[in-house]
DNA sequence: CCGATCTTCATGACTTTTTCATGGTTTGTC
DNA sequence: GACAAACCATGAAAAAGTCATGAAGATCGG
């Protein structure tokens, strides 16, 4: 099992190059982005507990692809540049980054950072691939629910969405961030989607969907996932 | 309300003082100890939600109090020094620290990342998701009030209302702050929806709504939550 | 082309929010 | 005390919004 995956974020190729290789030296599960946009998307699909967030990047700066991935509160953001002024370390701190390091960086210290801002989020430790809740056997990584005898197959959506539930079991998730977590940040307001994957969620974790017992509605805000949840 | 409570710890008087101004003018809390053992008494009995750590101080170091105090999860710690050197980062990174900066800083910097560290403790987080006031039980994350045996659950507007009225428990607040704090700047004197909501409040919370306990009116200025709350 | 998956939409049942009319209460003035 | 004016509680109904559902179209990879 790795230390934790890190999402580089920069668009030179030779750092992202230095970096995997650091980060990949030093046991961690290394993906890189070249811009925001992009990098937005690998935090869906990579699932990173960190990001090395580099501010200078055309397109979308990365101050503002930091305060987008912000929203997420499981994945820890330091932030480079070679401006070591005071103003941009105010800045990028207040954009909801973790931490600050100015390149060039000592590769030690970067390490330690890193370290020490893995330890802050909450979730990471590396979620299991393999959790059970009540009847419920749910496997990540074989992308299949089973009750009782039954095993069914999960589509990917239906994964990812019961997987921010079960991650936060047993509190009210709004609609939107559901939708922010599963789509991306710019779906919403698309409440229909969320409605017709809940559907067919229950069809295949509940023993009877119109009373459902582990996915249940909290009308006006969103859904929530009910049960203790153990790793398995 | 303060922003939070700041442990400063440093052997030299001047720095203490320095800090506690600059901190209080920030909005903080701050108290402050000479040495790392009176910094862990400090822990306790003050509850900070961060600790200024200096390093070089007679007696137990700040390296040793670093590590004693990680063992809370609760509390953030940024350690200062004078030495710029790249070992001692890592060595107060790894003893726990959340961060680090080197003295002299400046003082917006120093700002910022205490802002960015005070994100990242779980506990303190402002208001809790549960509280309790004589036989009611308030669970704001699931969204539910109880009193004795039976839940009822709260739609959001009056979620919102119930809130408000808590975290301003014992006083009076005036109609038009309670509506501009739940329906918006716009809704001030809408004095109407206020008695609709307060009524089926009641419904829900009080043993006998026709003799109010918890939610009382307050004639000719607004409503008022009478109790003592305390947080589970 | 086929099948699996995802998106979009219309429908009726349901809940919450808004609005309003009624009657009772308090306050202040004569 | 009588009275008007402003306030308050209540119940009920209209308006607006939300939910589950089924089904049809779009998309994508093989």
């Amino acid at each position: 099992m790795s230390a934790g995956r890190i999402l580089v974020v920069d668009d030179e190729p030779q750092i992202r190059r230095i970096m995997r290789t650091t980060l990949t030296g030093a046991g961690y599960e290394v993906d890189d982005a070249k811009t925001g946009e992009e990098a937005l998307a690998k935090l869906r699909d990579f699932r990173p507990e960190l990001v090395l967030l580099d501010i200078n990047m055309p397109g979308m700066g990365g101050l503002a692809a930091c305060r987008a991935m912000r929203a997420d509160p499981n994945v820890a953001i330091i932030m480079l540049t070679v401006h070591n002024t005071e103003a941009a370390k105010v800045e990028a701190l207040d954009a909801g980054a973790d931490d600050f390091v100015s390149k060039p960086f000592s590769t030690p210290e970067l390490l330690a950072r890193i370290r020490a801002a893995l330890r802050r989020v909450p979730v990471s430790q590396s979620s299991p691939s393999r959790i059970r809740v009540g009847e419920l056997t749910i496997d990540f990584g074989a992308r299949t629910v089973t009750r009782g005898e039954t095993a069914s197959h999960l589509t990917p959506k239906e994964l990812d969405l019961l997987r921010y539930l079960t991650q936060h079991a047993n509190e009210a998730v709004p609609h939107r961030e559901l939708l922010q977590a599963v789509w991306g940040p710019d779906y919403g307001d698309q409440v229909d989607y969320l409605r017709a994957f809940i559907k067919s969620l229950r069809k295949k974790i509940e023993l009877n969907p119109d009373r459902p017992k582990y996915v249940t509605t909290e009308p006006w805000i969103g859904y929530r996932f009910n049960g203790a949840v153990e790793s398995s």
